[in-house]
DNA sequence: CACGAATAGTCAACAAGGTTGACCTTACGG
DNA sequence: CCGTAAGGTCAACCTTGTTGACTATTCGTG
């Protein structure tokens, strides 16, 4: 099938190497023994990585509902990757913190985005991904005040 | 909050980058009247763009069961933007082609995209913009069979 | 310090959009 | 011809999210 002239509309190239990256690292975790995993368990394990999380946050970083941020961990819990513990001086906080098992499988997560990009950079090279990488970040960050906004793709 | 000193997640930009798109594109298909439009569409409107397409074909495209696609069809047929045809050399075929409504709504969508691809180029300049676009389409058909694979990002 | 408003979270009902599986009809290739 | 493949539909179900009502804390201000 020839290519067309038209430039392909950037929206499709994003929604297009989205999926690719997300089946990438999915087969991947599957082949390594990580069957239950859902493509959103990686936003939680992001926010959890370094101090404990909660629903709300999650909520605001994936553009979702609490409730639905709150179903989310529930599976999670479910799965033995998180636990939820409770705050001592907010009783109502309920906050959700990695296992040892939810640990490990952020490290593994990490290798694997890392192995993809390395497979991208020996297609286009390093240098370009990079350059790839930063301008991204400088137009998204354009539109949030300077952050990068939430990110959950809506379907 | 101090942006962390490692790189983001390519993952995470493109999911951003995408949903940036898509918000963008609907509010201002809102804002331009066009209410009852949902992400999937544009995939259906690019497709018959040129000549009718067909629900196998929107399957394979956007990554989903031939049911789901059809479905689709039947929403965006209801919205007046598709209709169903029979071929005359296949019976089994139900063709899917643009209405007056539907090409008024594809020339909307491209305008629009083209639009926030200008305000892009406007943030990191437009040889940027064409390069990003360049190294990803390189990136991306390198995984399919120099062909873009199938689109829809799997949340 | 008391009381009203805001915040964190939960429960339950429902809706959207997708999948699975069975089925019908038409086309194609020995 | 006849078996098999291909395009499409129907119906049941599942997953994941939303809406809306509610509880329990905390904050803040008079």
């Amino acid at each position: 099938m020839a290519r067309s002239t038209e430039p392909v509309p950037l929206a499709r190239l994003f929604a297009i190497a989205y999926r690719s990256l997300i089946d990438g690292l999915h087969e991947r975790l599957a082949t390594a023994g990580w069957t239950d995993v859902r493509p959103a368990f990686g936003f939680v394990l992001l926010a959890a990585r370094d101090k404990p999380t909660s629903s709300t946050e999650l909520a605001v970083l994936m553009g979702t509902t609490k409730q639905a941020a709150s179903k989310l961990v529930e599976t999670m819990v479910t799965a033995g990757y998180v636990r939820r513990g409770s705050s001592v001086d907010d009783a109502r906080q309920r906050p959700v913190s990695l296992t040892a098992r939810g640990k490990r499988l952020l490290v593994t997560v990490e290798q694997i985005y890392a192995d993809i990009e390395a497979e991208w950079a020996g297609v286009i090279g390093a240098t370009k991904l990079e350059r790839l990488r930063r301008d991204l970040v400088r137009v998204l960050s354009q539109a949030g005040d300077g952050e990068l906004p939430p990110v959950r793709p809506t379907w």
